[in-house]
DNA sequence: CGATCTACCTGATGGC
DNA sequence: TGCCATCAGGTAGATC
């Protein structure tokens, strides 16, 4: 589900909605969301902190507390945070139920249970969450030179949807944006990445950027499934103006003339353009 | 070291 | 209808 415009869509809006509120009371259901520490640790490290902030490393929200604790929160591939209010109903799969002093809820819900939630003090995040510190450049959160984004390209010889999505080398890139980015620069998603001439690269880098800004600014993309919706429980509109993905067979947008290709790379659907990409 | 697979889950969909 | 296989935005860990 969720990569980095969807991600970066809820930590807006996160910091419109729960910025300065603070946490009355904390509710754990089932075992799977709150599992790298006790849901009792978790509970007594949120309840009474105030929050300060909201930040995003690649596809990890970072929710900062007054306590010097983080909450860092990943929903894989079918979580949500969403607001609510106590007289809602809770869904089935609500894991997570955060009630704030002034009212209102934020619930965390995942049918397919692999989103995770952990408090881990700001400090010591790195020793305590490692894959946070493993996470290359963030493309939108640390804008980088184009250069910078060559030198890292060129470093690692392998296909480009790989290094696209290889959250070490840049962080928030999954399977989508991979796809439409690779569109949108005319690229195979099988080139080598050191075999770009450095107009290649930069349209490549070019692509990443703007794709990404793209995204953000239509919600991000919620396909069929509406696994993905926002914190008002809205869904994105960026899948409307998807140029492969989930396009298999209809004209490609570009040359208006031959069906978008569908195969498999690295055991995920891969969607691109035989023709526009190279 | 990289690549390839498998596991973690639920639910939607399509073929028979 | 039902049953079974396949697939879905992600990532970590095992194995080769």
């Amino acid at each position: 589900m969720p990569e980095l415009p969807e991600v970066e869509t809820v930590r807006r809006q996160l910091e419109r909605e729960v910025v300065g509120r603070r946490i009355k009371s904390v509710e754990v259901r089932g075992t799977r969301t709150v599992r790298r520490q006790s849901p009792e640790e978790l509970q007594r490290r949120l309840e009474g902190a105030r929050i300060t902030g909201v930040e995003r490393r690649g596809k990890y929200l970072l929710v900062e507390l007054d306590t010097g604790d983080l909450l860092v929160i990943h929903l894989r591939m079918s979580g949500q945070l969403v607001r609510a209010a106590a007289k809602d109903e809770v869904s089935k799969h609500t894991h997570v139920i955060i009630t704030f002093t002034q009212g209102g809820q934020l619930h965390f819900v995942d049918p397919r249970t692999f989103g995770e939630l952990f408090v881990v003090a700001a400090d010591a995040i790195d020793e305590q969450a490692p894959e946070l510190a493993q996470l290359g450049i963030d493309p939108v959160d640390e804008p980088m030179s184009w250069t910078t984004f060559a030198r890292v390209l060129q470093a690692h010889p392998m296909k480009l949807k790989a290094f696209l999505t290889d959250q070490s080398l840049l962080a928030g890139i999954g399977n989508i944006y991979a796809d439409e980015i690779l569109f949108a620069a005319g690229l195979r998603y099988d080139r080598m990445t050191d075999s770009l001439s450095s107009q290649e690269i930069r349209r490549l880098y070019r692509a990443v950027v703007e794709t990404l800004h793209e995204a953000i600014r239509y919600g991000g993309s919620t396909l069929a499934d509406e696994q993905y919706v926002d914190l008002h429980g809205r869904p994105g509109q960026f899948q409307e103006h998807h140029h492969v993905y989930n396009r298999e067979h209809q004209p490609c947008r570009r040359c208006r003339r031959n069906p978008v290709l569908k195969t498999k790379f690295q055991g995920r659907a891969t969607y691109y353009c035989g023709v526009c990409q190279v």
